[in-house]
DNA sequence: GCCGAACCGTACCGTACGGTACACCCTTTC
DNA sequence: GAAAGGGTGTACCGTACGGTACGGTTCGGC
């Protein structure tokens, strides 16, 4: 059975050794600097590039894995769907931008975005529908039932789920992700997320609360 | 004088015939595919590559004309000062955004926006610098003015003028371009950018409104 | 103790591409 | 009409990198 890879790209099941070369790929892969060469995982995962091949097909299927390893990794927190009234939700629409905001700012997110990116421009875009699933489309599953919970709930008025979260990613989001992307060094502390994830949070009840709408806030 | 690329990395004197040039790239650019060789330039150009390399430098030297040479032919309208009641500011903000979502969705602004972040990826971010000055930061130079002025006639109320453009980037963008990068195959015509910029001025007018805030839609 | 499988390290191959050199051509100038 | 300068087309070089082959080593099973 020559296709070992295939194991790989079908189920996540991903053998610890595995796991220790996917990580040696990220690890090279936040040093940036262009040195993700196959010759270049294989000496820093002290493993053959033979074994590379087998394992994992070819540089777009290592690269795969990769990007699957690390979304494994960071399936995050759900909300608490009993008792929902207003500070609950407000408290986990917070959480879920906080959570968001120290994502994409990460050094990882932003390598592996630039990655996928690339990969999408030449064509065989593999690595950004993946990464979009994983990223975009997967917090917004996420958060979908929680904005339902709270229409029903009385809390939050809309017509279009998928529009109503739309605009609480770009509230949250901003200018964040493409200004990282490109180069910019901004750096977001804890505090600055904290204060963002509130910012965008009090912005998205003022528009879409039901009831009396959140305090106006005339700074940041 | 061997440095005829000097005289085009420091100002942006293009001839003619150097147009072409950069046109070809443009267009081989948004061929995508990976296509984008000093030697397909060349070829697409009817010009040799030793001229590439004369007139250029070299690759980077090339690209980055490239982009001063898009972003050269892209410098939008600005708005109407005087006057500047409520409709005015609405159709002003309209028209920004309507602007600036047609620019990031345009074939041309994603093919040069991955050449740019693959850039950034690899150290040497001169290219992810001259994007973000021409796109994020240029709108918000010419943004700000406008929002600063409306203040002054109290028809929005804020604190910190970058803040409130960040907010409208977000309420504009949302997460277009992000998707948009990652191969997303998401296609805005006309009247949904129209729709979207109205939908992102009324949002922008009940955050920041001063008088009474805009009418709340639900929809969209 | 022997076998085979898995794996490491490394040498190697082919190719694509950035960059250079050169022969030829066309136009302008004196 | 000869010289010079700028440009085209092409052949060429060096190198980096994806991918393969192979010898050597470890280890589990019998």
């Amino acid at each position: 059975m020559p296709q070992a890879a295939a194991a790989i790209a079908v189920d996540d099941t991903v053998t610890p050794r595995q796991g220790e070369v996917l990580d040696a790929v990220l690890a090279l892969l936040l040093e940036g600097r262009d040195g993700l060469t196959m010759t270049a995982v294989a000496r820093r995962a002290s493993c053959s590039k033979e074994t590379l091949y087998k394992w994992f097909g070819d540089r777009d299927g290592l690269l795969t894995a990769t990007v699957r390893w690390q979304a494994s990794k960071v399936r995050a927190g759900n909300w608490d769907r009993q008792h929902l009234d207003a500070d609950a939700l407000a408290e986990s629409l917070e959480a879920f931008a906080a959570n968001w905001l120290a994502v994409i700012s990460s050094k990882t997110s932003v390598a592996l975005n630039r990655v996928a990116v690339a990969h999408a421009a030449s064509g065989r875009s593999d690595l950004g529908r993946i990464v979009l699933e994983n990223g975009r489309f997967a917090i917004g599953e996420r958060l979908k039932p929680l904005l339902e919970a709270a229409r029903e709930a009385g809390l939050i008025a809309f017509d279009d789920t998928e529009a109503a979260f739309r605009t609480f990613f770009g509230l949250v989001g901003r200018d964040v992700q493409i200004r990282l992307l490109l180069g910019d060094s901004i750096t977001l502390s804890k505090a600055e997320i904290a204060a963002d994830a509130a910012r965008a949070t009090r912005q998205f009840l003022t528009l879409f609360g039901a009831g009396r709408p959140a305090p106006r806030n005339r700074s940041n």
